[in-house]
DNA sequence: CATAACCCTG
DNA sequence: CAGGGTTATG
């Protein structure tokens, strides 16, 4: 571990730069093809998994950092070793059913295979293949761009696997195709637990929502003013819809393809696809289905943006805020506001119920859900990224986030734990704790998706984009001034922090209180030469001329509610710039220090929300 | 010598 | 906002 993030350090700084644009090419080819194929060619369960466990291992130390894979920092590496076991297995098995083929293919050697199995065997692998969402599939009338694509990935894919399973040969011979068809239907018997948990999750979901829609609904128009707000109680039932959508859409493949190989399924099996769960999902989003049916990328883009404004402008409610503020108050005391307070946090307390994982079975199923979130019900899903993102995109902060490798985990909360109110005044329980392996997707629909998802967080790239995370830090600027690099690693979680990252934001916040200073003290010799002779004439209020000066440079589209505290520092900076320059201080070369210095204690803690969304 | 804050400039 | 120079700390 010690190695790789040397590793990662390194690669920062010798070529890259800290920074890295918004922009989604900065994937290389070769990147992209080893993201992608490299949880295809490892596979294996048993007894060869330990000395798979350290080629894998091996090669991830090399591979890390271009897979960004998990936030792997010294900080939480004692967490994730707990479970590095099981995770980096499920990460691989999750990812590559496909690969039991090839436990299949090497027995051929030792036994010929009959044609009518070989055939059969074919039709199996392409059946997994399928459900691993392998650019194969058609089904959703890809272009011709993501065909051409697809081929490739997939060519580039079994030449690589070729080669990579080849020293491994030995260790796969033993099974054949029996195998085949048992893992295959454990797999299938896995998807219908998987489909009965969502199922169960989905009808929760439906019998809370309605009241709990409205309500919220109302509340978010009263507190907050951004313009398309009105999109966010479609969330819930675009997130069902899409979720419910991947998984009919993955069973009823795998019961399809497995079906016409002649694999014989049990009624029951065959009953519990999906028919129910998309009754419930797609009937129950039909008002909503209409305006979000058509744009799919627009609708990702833009969902979880009201969301989070939704979510943020209800944390800063009037309430929450004016009474408990006062610029005197020490941080500790503003701070059961933001971060101790687990009931306001949540437009949608239904977002906080946890799935009801079998955790009998807490490895296969999930990995099974991390399937179906990989690959989604899209099954090119692995070739997209090959292709110019922007092409798809309209949305201007969809350039944000799309194409970058990002680790995802869920935010499962653990049926045990039970209480809501509990899991999220702990801070949300994630998938590591559960072992869950972590999943590089690499869609930005799929992302969209994830983000609209409360269960899960993203980790996103681990770098910093200029775009979103410039303006993540220009609106935490509403909040601190100084932030502590504790603080901007807390609020970044998303970005692998290194010396130049964390040197990088520190500049960001450094150029926001230049810009801040300087604003203050030209509203205050303007008010000193119009005559105001009091320091209580001056007032920062919403509409005064200086903070739609601070508005227009932190909030430049207006969509985020400037916290009232903000407009008190403001105001407490431009009473000591004016009273420090009617008495002249300012002859001093340092008297802005002294400003500085009483400024600085007047931060308050940055609210809960700008941890999870990687961006607002 | 290194780091980071500060200051100034483009 | 980034870059480069300067200063303060250690």
């Amino acid at each position: 571990k010690n190695i790789s993030v040397h590793h990662l350090n390194c690669m920062h700084n010798s070529s890259e730069g800290c920074l890295e644009d918004d922009k989604p090419d900065v994937m290389l080819p070769c990147f992209r093809r080893n993201m992608y194929e490299e949880p295809l060619a490892l596979y294996s369960n048993g007894s060869i998994i330990s000395q798979l466990r350290k080629t894998i291992h091996n090669k991830r130390a090399l591979d890390e950092s271009l897979f960004y894979l998990s936030s792997s920092t010294a900080a939480d590496s004692g967490q994730e070793d707990q479970c590095s076991v099981s995770s980096k297995d499920s990460t691989v098995e999750a990812q590559s059913p496909s690969a039991h083929v090839a436990t299949g293919a090497s027995a051929e050697a030792e036994h010929p295979v009959p044609d009518h199995l070989q055939a059969k065997r074919a039709r199996v692998e392409n059946i997994i293949r399928v459900m691993a969402g392998s650019p194969n599939s058609r089904q959703h009338g890809d272009s011709e761009r993501s065909d051409t694509d697809a081929r490739e990935a997939r060519e580039a894919y079994r030449e690589n696997k070729r080669k990579q399973r080849l020293p491994q040969h030995q260790e796969h011979s033993a099974a054949g195709p029996d195998e085949e068809c048992h893992k295959l239907k454990e797999q299938l018997h896995s998807m219908q637990r998987l489909l009965r948990q969502l199922q169960e999750k989905f009808l929760q979901v439906y019998n809370q929502e309605d009241p709990e829609h409205n309500e919220c609904g109302d509340r978010m128009k009263a507190q907050s003013n951004v313009s398309h707000q009105r999109e966010s109680p479609n969330l819930q039932e675009a997130l069902k819809k899409e979720l419910s959508r991947a998984v009919n859409d993955c069973v009823d493949r795998v019961f399809k393809k497995v079906s016409s190989t002649g694999l014989d399924l049990s009624p029951q099996q065959r009953m519990c696809s999906s028919p129910e769960v998309s009754a419930g999902a797609d009937g129950k989003s039909q008002r909503a289905g209409s305006t979000q049916e058509q744009p799919q990328d627009q609708e990702a883009a833009a969902k979880p943006r009201s969301l989070e404004y939704y979510e943020s402008s209800k944390a800063h409610s009037p309430q929450d805020q004016t009474e408990a503020l006062s610029l005197v108050v020490r941080k500790p005391a503003v701070a059961p506001l933001s971060s101790v307070t687990p009931t306001v946090k949540r437009p949608y307390p239904v977002h906080q119920t946890p799935f009801q994982f079998n955790y009998s079975t807490p490895l296969h199923d999930s990995q099974i859900l991390e399937h179906l979130l990989k690959y989604g019900p899209h099954s090119n899903f692995g070739v997209l990224p090959c292709m110019p993102p922007s092409m798809d995109r309209t949305s201007p902060d969809s350039v944000d986030l799309p194409w970058d490798t990002i680790a995802m985990r869920s935010k499962v909360t653990p049926g045990h734990l039970g209480h809501h109110a509990r899991a999220s005044a702990l801070g949300a329980v994630t998938v590591d704790n559960l072992c869950l392996p972590h999943v590089k997707i690499e869609c930005g629909e799929l992302q969209g998706m994830a983000e609209r998802n409360p269960y899960m967080s993203l980790n996103i790239s681990f770098r910093l984009k200029k775009k979103s995370h410039l303006k993540k830090a220009k609106l935490m600027f509403f909040y601190t001034r100084y932030p502590s690099s504790n603080v901007l690693k807390t609020f970044f979680p998303d970005v692998k922090f290194n010396r130049c990252i964390t040197s990088q934001l520190i500049k960001w916040f450094s150029n926001f209180r230049e810009f801040y200073y300087i604003q203050m003290e030209k509203f205050a010799r303007q008010a000193i030469v119009d005559g105001i002779s009091d320091v209580k004439d001056m007032t920062v209020s919403r509409d005064s001329e200086l903070f739609r000066a601070l508005n227009m440079h932190y909030n430049k589209a207006n969509d985020f509610h400037v916290p009232d505290r903000f407009l008190e520092v403001s105001e407490v900076t431009l009473h000591e710039f004016y009273t420090a320059i009617s008495a002249a201080k300012d002859s001093d070369p340092s008297w802005k220090k002294a400003i500085y210095k009483v400024i600085c204690k007047l931060d308050s803690d940055v609210p809960e929300e700008f941890k999870t969304s990687s961006y607002l």
